[in-house]
RNA sequence: GGCCUCUUAGUAUAACGGUUAGUACAUCGGGUUUUCAUCCCGACAACGCGGGUUCGACUCCCGCAGAGGUCACCA
């Protein structure tokens, strides 16, 4: 049975640099019909930020990676939050201690400064083993009642070579230099990350661990964990960093990383957010960019994943965003594409009826690149827009005609649309197409004249589509208001 | 500094010893008899460097360089 976990800790937001060691884990997981568990890991009571956990659950409920087992909903391995965890964690370390792999240190930590210090000084690599206490040799009696009286617990680590496989990095090994004695109990009593997440993983069954790269450098010490406990380790899956846009560091809050639910109040579409990031980093051999949720299940593959770091591209995700708007009108309809855009309207399109909304919608869905677009994309049809005259006359494909030009092209164009019996696309768009004829101008320099006359929009939908919508008395009038301040300010 | 990892166009990537090194985003040009966009067509643009192995290397091996990660009572 594969299981997979998602185990943030609850101090902030989550960015998109950290979000695809939820979805990759996701994936895996769900594929193989497995269990994806969320665990939060809040053992740092420093950096503890309330209300975290509830964005972090808030996010992955929007990107559709719902979780079988965790935090808010439970499970066979109830409690889910680290914090809750003590007695467990306690248990284990206590094993440690009976077998003398784990010890009480009651070296001040200014003392373990000086340490630090002196051997950067003295230019060897620091380690704690080579300042370890006397107490390190105490019995298991001595060193309980040591750690009892308030002493962290060490592991007691014994160098030699490791080499493990990881189902990304492939082969990996290293020299006895890096194994330390670490700190599994804090003086607080709980855990620390490099303890608790061995535990948990155990205890929760986890098959994959799924993770950022960044934690290669501790994973013999947590093999020797594994070993000192004599369990079975889970398979190590190793995620390459996302990188900043510029730069070349990884993706992190300190240099702007954007939270994932900001893309959301943007606009962008969960499903693009999830089809961007499953492919940063990933493919799937082909030449697919476009991938549902279903598809990913399907095709997702751990050996697939690439090994070196991906560079954040946010007009790519733009491109992405833009593509499943489409894709979401196209293949389910306006009514879909509606029931998404609440919130992403100009204020003044609340008191219109849904149906107007959804008729604007069906015309200009397809220039949105994010649903926000609407908003500045879509107030001409529910305010009469403030009439520029600037925007009329430097236009390219205007400026070469006098202001009494276009009044009275506008004047021709009015009359023409008057005559129209049955107001709708169809006749208006023949309307439009005769003016052309009479009134021997270019298409682009007639239409253009007429759409920022009644729009004052720098792009709109095609013309007989945006007259249609606004309705014959609105265009109409528009159209008039138009010319009668191009007379005005001809005079 | 020690240890570990990574390295194809601006970006994301394909290639798994033999290709004119493919694709997408971005950029630039053109078309779709209206702007913007969509859609279509085209252009620009890459194997970090040096050695090997081989008839042949982006691909295998070894060096080097560059970049990143880590060295917490943070995760």
């Amino acid at each position: 049975m594969i299981r997979t976990r998602f185990a943030p800790s609850p101090t902030g937001y989550i960015h998109i640099g950290n979000v695809r060691s939820a979805i990759y884990p996701y994936l895996i997981a769900k594929q193989a019909g497995g269990k994806f568990i969320l665990r939060i890991e809040d053992t740092d009571r420093a950096r503890y930020v309330d209300g975290a956990t509830d964005l972090i659950m808030e996010t992955l409920h929007w990107l559709g990676l719902d979780w079988d087992e965790g935090a808010g909903i439970g499970g066979p391995n109830e409690p889910y939050y680290q914090s809750e965890r003590k007695e467990i964690y306690h248990t284990w370390a206590r094993k440690l201690v009976e077998i003398g792999r784990a010890y009480a240190d009651p070296t001040p930590p200014e003392k373990v400064d000086e340490y630090r210090k002196a051997d950067k000084n003295a230019k060897i690599p620091f380690l704690f083993r080579n300042h370890r206490p006397a107490e390190a040799d105490l019995s298991p009696e001595e060193t309980m009642k040591l750690w009892e009286a308030g002493a962290p617990l060490r592991f007691k680590a014994e160098p030699k070579n490791y080499s493990w496989h990881d189902e990304v990095m492939g082969d990996l090994s290293t020299g006895p230099e890096v194994l330390d004695d670490i700190i599994l109990i804090k003086k607080d009593g709980l855990p620390t990350y490099n303890f608790a997440h061995i535990v948990d993983d155990f205890e929760m069954e986890v098959s994959h661990i799924v993770r950022g790269v960044e934690y290669l450098s501790s994973m013999p010490n947590y093999l020797a964990i594994y070993e000192a406990l004599n369990i079975e380790h889970p398979k190590f899956v190793s995620l390459p960093h996302v990188l900043a846009p510029q730069g070349n560091k990884k993706l992190s809050k300190r240099d702007g990383a954007k939270s994932v639910v900001d893309y959301r109040d943007d606009g962008i579409l969960p499903e693009a957010m999830l089809n961007y990031l499953a492919c940063l980093g990933w493919n799937d051999g082909t030449e697919q960019e476009i991938y549902t949720m279903s598809e990913l299940l399907e095709k997702f593959s751990i050996d697939r994943i690439q090994n070196s770091g991906a560079r954040f591209d946010e007009t790519k995700l733009l491109w992405q965003s833009g593509i499943w708007i489409r894709k979401i009108f196209d293949e389910q309809g306006v009514d879909a594409l509606y029931a998404r855009t609440e919130g992403f309207w100009p204020e003044s399109a609340m008191s219109y009826p849904e149906k107007y909304r959804k008729k604007i919608l069906s015309i200009v869905y397809d220039r949105l690149k994010v649903l926000s677009d609407l908003r500045t994309m879509t107030d001409y049809f529910f305010e009469t827009p403030e009439i520029d005259l600037e925007m009329l006359t430097r236009n390219k494909f205007l400026k070469k005609m006098s202001e009494q030009e276009l009044a009275e092209l506008l004047r021709i164009v009015s009359e023409r649309l008057s005559e129209i019996k049955d107001w709708n696309e169809d006749e208006l768009q023949a309307a439009f197409n005769e003016l052309l004829e009479k009134t021997a101008k270019k298409p682009a320099e007639l239409f253009s004249l007429v759409r920022i006359s009644t729009s004052f929009a720098p792009f709109s939908p095609a013309l007989h589509l945006t007259a249609a919508v606004l309705g014959r008395e609105n265009f109409l009038s528009r159209l008039n208001s138009a010319r009668s301040a191009l007379l005005n300010d001809g005079m």
